[in-house]
DNA sequence: AATATATATGAGCATATATTCATATATGTG
DNA sequence: CACATATATGAATATATGCTCATATATATT
């Protein structure tokens, strides 16, 4: 952290950013989207099929995530390929998930 | 991540634990609390004090920081001290308020 | 244009969450 | 024991969140 901010309160953008950060990755459809996208891009009905949610659970959430850029999509007629967009956030969540793994 | 979970969906429990890890993360009131743990060991009406919050909400987010193990207190007479207690989830939240910030 | 497929969206509902108030508990002091 | 201080707790409330249903939109095909 920087050393300006040590004992410090966090100032309001920051902490709106971060907290809306882990929001995201602190709901299990949301963690298993992200995982699923984590080796591949994958269509809305793609992650829908795999998950065993509905198409419409899968969107909104997507919507959410896009919403943070956390994910983006390429079209390909009428599918949309997902993918993960934000590196710092994927890394965090992987490594995460290798300390739940662990224990 | 282990290679055995490569493409597949995450087991319930590991779901459970890091969803629950995030979520704790995921509330302002509470990363502002952690935040402060950072450097020093503080009373509940030293963090309510200092975060002009009231000592019922304190007091609450405490217990739910406690009950995930991020926290833990000595007693002092009357006063109990509260400090942080999983480096993996502070290194987290540091990483991730430093990211918030050089953006 | 008509139809089919893929996705997005809005409303409604049920549940979860954060805060506050009032009060209980615990420890210390005279 | 009486009282003060520090903290915890439970109930109530307001708000946020996630899911589902129904429907809208967008693209492609014939």
């Amino acid at each position: 952290m920087d050393d300006e901010n040590k004992g410090r309160d966090l100032d309001e953008e920051t902490l709106f950013i971060v907290s809306q950060t882990f929001k995201a990755l602190g709901d299990p459809t949301r963690i298993r989207i992200l995982n699923l996208l984590f080796h591949k891009e994958l269509s809305v009905n793609g992650i829908a099929d795999t998950l065993h949610l509905k198409q419409s659970t899968v969107s909104h959430q997507l919507r959410f995530l896009k919403n943070l850029r956390l994910v983006k999509y390429r079209r390909d007629g009428t599918t949309l390929y997902y993918s993960h967009d934000d590196d710092h956030v994927m890394n965090t969540l992987r490594q995460t998930i290798e300390h739940a793994c662990h224990n």
